[in-house]
DNA sequence: AAGTTTGTCAACCGCATCCCG
DNA sequence: CCGGGATGCGGTTGACAAACT
């Protein structure tokens, strides 16, 4: 007797969603939030699985979203992050409002690990790697290192959460790192000890730096209880209308105010359409005041969506869609 | 121009954890 | 406390595009 599938996959569909499906998704959720994900699928009118449903508006339907390439500081906070909680994605992705869990760890693999063994920094344990480590790595041989619980992140995870956040607490204070620096609070144990953490940060200090390129204004922001899936926890209890208004009202704001730096000379609008970040001279998340202007995007702006014919995931619905597009 | 390789990232899968009766 | 369903999480896959030969 094996377990039941999540859901009946018989007649359901998979792969990339269409434009039709993201618009029902999406009006579905701004109309009723999703009570139960399970259900939402056949509520909605969706051959969708309600996994499928939940990922598809987190990764990337969420208007909270930031998109693009991760800027040098998130990526930094990334690394910082990564030493102290290993690969649980969803923790770290909570350090970084906008972004997902999916995003970080698709970033991580494709981008961080290169750079990191290009420093001759091992991307899991975050220590130097030995020339011969160096050579393997380069030749793409390198076994495994496990130093920390990269291999099975889960197991560490019993720990009580106010030990960790104690732990974690005393081992930034005396090491004064940088994951910290902007105040936001971390609730893991170190799986490294900050001593052990050796980041080459030279290449971007700058951003912490007096002439710091990255501004961020953190003083009304309450962090989202524990990963960004709790993000669509709160657009959960999203209901039409006004009581959407005030949710957006309510929370918290996070202002991110990246100001231009000087490399900035590259295109606003990246060959697939997207803003890049670096260019983007000030951020806000839930910049969106107004749920009409969410209901005038859905009944009125169809071609808000550019879509490729044959499915729509890289369409341009994302931050710039929904705050530049819309309002 | 055509074929091949490499890089990227959305989406899937299966297990873990949470939550409720 | 226990069992089962719902949800969350992290690893992996595969489609697509870009780069290379």
């Amino acid at each position: 007797m094996g377990r039941q599938p999540c859901c009946d996959k018989v007649g359901l569909k998979k792969g990339p969603w269409t434009i039709e499906e993201d618009k029902k998704l999406i009006n579905f959720i701004l109309t009723n939030g999703h009570c139960c994900w399970r259900a939402l699928p056949k509520l909605s009118g969706l051959l969708r699985c309600g996994k499928s449903c939940r990922l598809r508006w987190i990764n990337y339907l969420r208007p909270d979203l930031k998109r693009g390439l991760l800027s040098e500081y998130e990526e930094q906070k990334v690394i910082n992050l990564h030493a102290q909680l290993g690969n649980r994605w969803s923790k770290i992705a909570s350090h970084l409002p906008g972004r997902t869990d999916n995003e970080i760890k698709n970033h991580w693999n494709t981008h961080i690990k290169k750079k990191l063994r290009k420093m001759g920094i091992d991307p899991l344990t975050h220590k130097p790697l030995s020339e011969q480590e160096a050579s393997q790595q380069a030749q793409g041989r390198k076994k495994s290192l496990v130093p920390h619980d990269d291999k099975n992140p889960k197991q560490d995870r019993q720990t009580k959460d106010e030990q960790e956040q104690h732990q974690l607490e005393q081992a930034l204070e005396k090491n004064n790192t940088s994951v910290s620096g902007d105040g936001f609070c971390i609730d893991e144990v170190p799986l490294l000890n900050p001593h052990e953490i050796l980041i080459d940060i030279s290449s971007s200090h700058h951003h912490h730096s007096n002439d710091d390129n990255v501004n961020i204004n953190t003083s009304k922001f309450t962090s989202p209880s524990s990963s960004s899936s709790s993000t669509s926890s709160c657009i959960s209890s999203v209901v039409p209308g006004d009581e959407f208004s005030k949710f957006f009202d309510e929370m918290e704001i996070l202002d991110l105010k990246w100001l231009s730096s000087d490399d900035s000379s590259g295109d606003d609008i990246s060959k697939d359409g997207k803003f890049n970040n670096s260019t983007v001279d000030t951020m806000n998340l839930w910049d969106i005041n107004d749920l009409s202007s969410l209901d005038m995007f859905m009944n009125e702006h169809d071609d808000g969506f550019v879509g490729n014919g044959n499915g729509c995931s890289r369409m341009v619905l994302d931050q710039d869609s929904w705050t530049f597009d819309l309002l």
